[in-house]
DNA sequence: CAAAAAAAACCGAACGCTCGTTCCGTGAAC
DNA sequence: GTTCACGGAACGAGCGTTCGGTTTTTTTTG
């Protein structure tokens, strides 16, 4: 029943194995240093349908970000669920994991951000990631001001906080997955992840109670 | 007196014109993007002569990197000060000062590291980033290890802890000064270096002698 | 239900252009 | 007279895109 093909369905399948072979090529390469016609035998078409389905390579790349955008707005993503319950500090370690999560099965497209930001000046992205930042803030602000009145947190801005946490794990594991430098502190993520923690909720200076 | 010029003055002032050129065009554009006439007509020199200067534009590329490894390795620079007296975690506030002013300083040869990760999947820099590394765990890890015992910082590991403020005010001034999102934090650059240095040092669990 | 017509998927040659690099000629410095 | 900084045309290759045509699917029509 499967086997039955419609037009729609065709092309469909088409504009997905193109999306397919441009994204792995253009995290590889890069934007220009991709060419349609390497697209396309990866592809498998022919160079001329590539422009029956897309525009131009520009607007293949934008479809590419587009779906990351997609992916990071799932609010069944585990992470967004994490954010959702605002646990944080206590889900520290539950939040790396689901960062590194995120970035192992969208590492092409995490590198799609950094072409953007160097081979269009952040054309594609720019506007998104105010976007984010904003509704990153409504979601925390109240429930963290909250806690932090009741004195369930330190004196340290809470906000401030959670953004730096996901920020520093966004960029670790980016490191690591996209950059291809595994292990860059000497430690596997897993210990890493544990020293940050540690580092995040109980800060360098020594505590009193630590010393009798 | 200035004024004579000898063949080697000659030589030595039109590489620099070109480099200068170079790095300009490469951090704003990307490296294919960027092409030998463009870095001709901005230097001020033929295409011809710029091949009498350099064996070709991977090698322009490959000496802008070298300039920004002479940079970093300068016993001068004042980070590498503050790193040779290994006062961390006191001097938090001057160690990010003075990575702000080094990556202020050098926002197109930093953004050619990324550039280089993305269009040479980090050919130019890996070897250089892994004997950086080899080098600062050299430099603290008996210092801080000796700290630690004598009971002057946390429980955290200070190696780690070192590294991750170290990369961490890096990455984020590297946003605001090269990938042009300033503010992304919703604060100015003094109040954020501020806030980070806050929760680095106290964390943010809340400290016993906060809740009388 | 089949035949004809319209639409959509698809192909690959061709166009116009720009690229990195080479080559050769010129004139100043040694 | 030899060397060296320099200029600019020329070369061969490869680029993104266009275009005319063929095949396949869908729709219309008798």
């Amino acid at each position: 029943m499967a086997k039955r093909r419609t037009q729609a369905d065709k092309s469909d399948a088409s504009a997905r194995k193109v999306l397919k072979a441009a994204l792995s090529l253009f995290a590889r390469q890069g934007f220009r240093a991709t060419t349609m016609r390497q697209i396309a035998r990866r592809s498998g078409l022919s160079v001329g349908n590539l422009y029956h389905h897309f525009g131009g390579k520009e607007e293949i790349f934008g479809q590419l970000i587009d779906q990351y955008w997609q992916v990071l707005l799932d609010p069944e993503l585990p992470l967004n669920k994490i954010f959702s319950a605002a646990r944080f500090p206590e889900d520290l370690e539950e939040m790396a994991a689901a960062i590194e999560q995120v970035v192992a099965e969208n590492s092409a497209h995490i590198l799609l951000i950094y072409i953007d930001v160097i081979e269009f000046k952040g054309k594609h992205i720019k506007a998104f990631y105010q976007q984010m930042a904003d509704r990153f803030a409504a979601t925390y602000a109240e429930r963290l001001a909250a806690r932090q009145e009741a004195g369930e947190l330190g004196e340290a801005d809470p906000l401030v906080a959670v953004m730096l946490a996901t920020r520093w794990f966004f960029y670790f594991f980016t490191v690591e997955k996209c950059f291809g430098v595994p292990m860059h502190f000497g430690l596997d993520s897993h210990q890493a992840v544990h020293e940050f923690s540690k580092i995040l909720r109980r800060g360098l200076d020594p505590r009193d109670v630590k010393n009798p």
